[in-house]
RNA sequence: GGGCGAGUGGCUUAGCUUGGAUAGAGCACCGGAUUCCUAAUCCGGCGGCCGCGGGUUCGAAUCCCGCCUCGCCCGCCA
C-alpha cells in the first residue's frame, strides 16, 4: 500500500471515502443549478445529499426546494439538472427520478478504494490528525463519598467516550475529574474516619459491627470500605447537633484554606483511588485532576469572589450574602438568586464552580462538561455567575439522564443501589461460565482474562447504546446480555475475522496485510453481502465527525452493531479461505478490514477487541 | 405552579440537529440452518393510529402551537 500513489485531492479525501463523491456530485450539481439560475452555495448543495432509499443509487439530490425557487416542478428540473450534468467523477449515473435527482457510484472503484483507505490507514482509519483546538472535558467527578454506582458510572462512560471520538477528529483532549472534597459530605466521612472505630457512637457502631480497622483490611476495597460508613455517619451527625457542628468545623477550616489538607484528604483520597480503580476496569482513565479544596488553597476563589464583589451585576442580600440575578440565565422567579457566599462571607460551590472554570478556560480553548440531567439548572446558575464577573467564554455541556432501577430511583441513603464493581464481577462471573462450555481449550489464565473483558465490555456497551438524554432502566438481564444489541456481539465479530486472519496467514501486522486486489484484478460482481458489508465499513469516518460535533455518542454504538451485523451475514453465507484466486484475495481483504474496522470503533467506544472468544 | 428533558410494535430502542421516496434494529414468540473458516451466529415469520389534536409544506416520526403522560430541577446543600 505504501507505494501507491496517493490521489491528488484535499486533506479530506485521505480520511474519508465518501469525500470525494460527495464532493463531485455537489460541484457538479451546483454548477447545473447556476445555469438554471441559481445563486446558492455549494456548501448548500452538499448539505441536502442525502441517502436514497435502497435500489436507488448512492447519493440522493431532492430538487423540490430548489424548483420552487426556480419556479419550475421538480421532476421537470430534476430532468434537467440530469441533462446538464453529464458524467460526474466517480459515477456511473446521474438520472432523474421524480423529483429526486440519484447518483449511482461507480460501485468497484468506491468499493476497492474504501478498502485500500482502510488498509493505508489502519488503526488510523476514523481518524484525523491532531490539529483543532485543544479541548477540556471534565465528567464523572463523583463525590469521593464511597463506591460509585451504575448510574454515576454513565458519566464515565459517556465522558470517556466523547473524549475518545473528539481525540479521533483531530482535537488534543484532557480529560478531568473533579474532586469535591470540600463540602458536608466528604466532611462526614473525614469525621468519621477521624475517630478510631472502637471509639465509634454506639448507633454507627452497631449499624457496621464487621468495622474494626481504621484502615481497609487486605483485599478490600477501600472506596466500600470507607464508604460504608457513610449512611450511618450521617444520619448520626443530622441527630446530633455536637456531631453536626463538629462536621461543620472541619469542613470549614479547609474551605477558608486554614485545614491540614493532608490529613483531610486520607479518606477521600483513598476512596477517589478506589472509584479509579473500578472505571479503570471499563477503560475509563483521567489525565488530571482538581481538587476543589485546591482552589481555595491557590487563591483563585478569593479572586473570583473579588470581581463578584466589584460587578455592577452582583446582587447583596440583605443580610450581605453575595449572589447574583439569575432570572436573565432563566432561574426561576421563585428563588431567582444564585449565590456564591453565605451571609458570614464564606465561599459556596458555585462560587468554586466559577474558579474552576476559570481555570479550565485557561488550559483549553474548548471546555466540555458531562452532566446528570439534574444539573440543568446548575448551569444556568453558573452562566449567570460567570456572566457576572466578565467572563465572556462558555462550557458546553452533555447532558444524559438517570439510571433508574424498575423499583426507582437509586438512593444511596435509601440502600437501593447497584454498585459498578458488583455489576462487573457479575459480568466476568456469566462469560467465564459461557466460556466453560465454549471454549475448554483454552487455559483458565486465558478464560479469565477474556470473560473480564467481556464482562465490562457488555456493560459499557449497555449504558453507551441509548441517546444520552434518555434515562436507563437497569436490569441485570439487559446489561449482561450476550447477544443481540451487546458488546460480545461485536467482539464475536471481531474474534471470527481474527480467526479468519490467523488462519489465512493475514494477521494484520506490517506486511501481512492481504493485499487489496487491483480492478483488474478485482472481480468484477459483488455478492451483495459484500457490497453491503464494505458500504458499511465506509461509513465510519463521516461518523466519526458527526459524533465529535454533538455528542451523539450512542450513534457509534450503533453503527458497531451494523458493521458486525454485515460481517456476520458475509461469514455465514461466504466462505473466505475456500475460496480461490482473485475472490479469495478479495474476501480476505474484506476479512482485514471488517476486523479494522471493529477494532478502530471499539475503541472508540472503549470496549475491547478479542482475538478470540 | 414554573423551567428543562423524554414519549416510536408486548418490552428495549435507531432515525429528529439539517423535513424527502416502503420507519430500521434488538429482546420475546413461531419456524428453519451446524458432515464446511467460532451457532455469543445466520435465514424466514409475527408484530408499528411514530402519545393526542391542530398547523406549516408538494411532502412531517422529524419543524411550529396546544394538550396529555413520565422524569429531573426549582436551599445562603453540592
Amino acid at each position: 500500500m505504501a507505494d501507491e500513489a496517493p490521489e491528488p485531492g484535499p486533506p479530506e479525501d485521505e480520511a474519508d471515502p465518501w469525500s470525494p463523491a460527495r464532493r463531485h456530485l455537489s460541484q457538479a450539481v451546483h454548477l447545473a443549478l447556476q445555469r438554471e439560475g441559481f445563486a446558492g452555495t455549494l456548501g448548500e448543495v452538499e448539505r441536502n445529499l442525502g441517502e436514497p432509499p435502497e435500489g436507488k443509487g448512492d447519493l440522493a439530490f431532492p430538487a423540490f426546494r430548489w424548483a420552487k425557487a426556480l419556479r419550475t416542478t421538480p421532476p421537470l428540473l430534476a430532468e434537467r439538472l440530469a441533462g446538464a450534468i453529464g458524467s460526474v467523477p466517480g459515477f456511473a449515473r446521474v438520472s432523474a427520478d421524480g423529483g429526486f435527482l440519484n447518483a449511482d457510484l461507480e460501485a468497484l472503484p468506491f468499493h476497492l478504494s474504501t478498502l485500500a483507505m482502510i488498509a493505508r490507514r489502519g488503526d488510523r482509519y476514523g481518524s484525523w490528525p491532531a490539529t483543532g483546538p485543544s479541548v477540556l472535558l471534565e465528567h464523572t467527578s463523583a463525590n469521593p463519598t464511597g463506591a460509585l454506582h451504575v448510574g454515576r458510572s454513565r458519566n464515565g462512560v459517556l465522558g470517556d467516550t466523547y473524549a475518545r471520538v473528539l481525540r479521533a477528529r483531530g482535537f488534543p483532549v484532557t480529560t478531568e475529574f473533579y474532586v469535591d472534597d470540600l463540602g458536608r459530605q466528604a466532611a462526614t466521612l473525614v469525621w468519621i474516619w477521624s475517630i478510631p472505630p472502637a471509639q465509634w457512637p454506639t448507633e454507627i457502631r452497631e449499624a457496621l459491627p464487621l468495622v474494626t480497622s481504621p484502615e481497609p483490611p487486605p483485599g478490600a476495597k477501600p472506596d466500600h470500605y470507607y464508604g460504608q460508613a457513610y449512611v450511618p455517619a450521617f444520619a448520626y451527625m443530622r441527630a446530633h447537633p455536637e456531631a453536626e457542628s463538629e462536621v461543620n468545623a472541619l469542613a470549614n477550616r479547609v474551605e477558608q484554606g486554614t485545614g491540614d489538607l493532608r490529613s483531610y484528604r486520607r479518606v477521600p483520597q483513598a476512596i477517589l483511588e478506589g472509584i479509579l480503580s473500578s472505571l479503570a476496569r471499563m477503560n475509563i482513565r483521567f489525565d488530571r485532576f482538581v481538587w476543589e479544596s485546591d482552589l481555595v488553597v491557590d487563591g483563585s476563589v478569593q479572586r473570583v469572589l473579588e470581581r463578584l464583589a466589584r460587578s455592577d451585576k452582583a446582587h447583596r442580600a440583605e443580610d450581605g450574602a453575595l449572589g447574583v440575578d439569575g432570572r436573565p440565565f432563566g432561574l426561576p422567579e421563585e428563588s431567582p438568586y444564585v449565590y456564591a457566599t453565605r451571609a458570614d462571607g464564606t465561599h459556596l460551590y458555585p462560587a468554586r464552580d466559577v474558579a474552576y472554570h476559570e481555570g479550565k478556560f485557561e488550559r483549553a480553548g474548548r471546555v466540555i462538561n458531562v452532566l446528570g440531567q439534574d444539573h440543568r439548572l446548575h448551569v444556568q446558575g453558573l452562566f449567570a455567575l460567570l456572566d457576572a464577573v466578565g467572563e465572556s467564554r462558555r462550557p458546553e455541556t452533555l447532558f444524559y439522564g438517570y439510571v433508574n432501577l424498575p423499583e426507582g430511583k437509586m438512593t444511596t441513603r435509601g440502600g437501593r443501589v447497584v454498585l459498578l464493581d458488583h455489576v462487573l464481577d457479575e459480568g466476568r462471573r456469566l462469560a467465564l461460565r459461557e466460556l466453560e462450555t465454549r471454549r475448554p481449550e483454552l487455559s483458565d489464565a486465558e478464560r479469565e482474562e477474556i470473560a473480564e473483558k467481556i464482562g465490562h465490555s457488555a456493560v459499557r456497551y449497555h449504558l453507551l447504546r441509548v441517546q444520552p438524554d434518555k434515562p436507563i432502566v437497569f436490569r441485570w438481564e439487559e446489561a449482561l446480555s450476550f447477544e443481540g444489541k451487546s458488546a460480545p456481539f461485536l467482539q464475536y465479530a471481531h474474534a471470527r475475522a481474527a480467526s479468519l486472519l490467523r488462519k489465512g496467514e493475514a494477521t494484520g501486522g506490517p506486511g501481512t496485510a492481504p493485499r487489496v486486489p487491483s480492478r483488474a484484478e478485482a472481480p468484477s460482481s459483488w455478492d451483495p453481502r459484500e457490497t453491503a458489508l464494505v458500504r458499511s465499513l465506509s461509513r465510519l469516518p463521516g461518523l466519526v465527525d458527526r459524533v465529535a460535533q454533538d455528542g451523539s455518542v450512542h450513534l457509534l454504538a450503533v453503527y458497531a452493531h451494523d458493521v458486525a451485523e454485515r460481517f456476520n451475514e458475509f461469514y455465514q453465507s461466504l466462505r473466505v479461505l475456500d475460496a480461490e484466486g482473485p475472490l479469495r484475495q478479495l474476501r480476505l481483504a474484506l476479512v482485514h478490514a471488517s476486523r479494522q474496522v471493529l477494532a478502530n470503533t471499539l475503541d472508540l467506544l472503549g470496549l475491547e477487541p478479542l482475538e478470540r472468544m
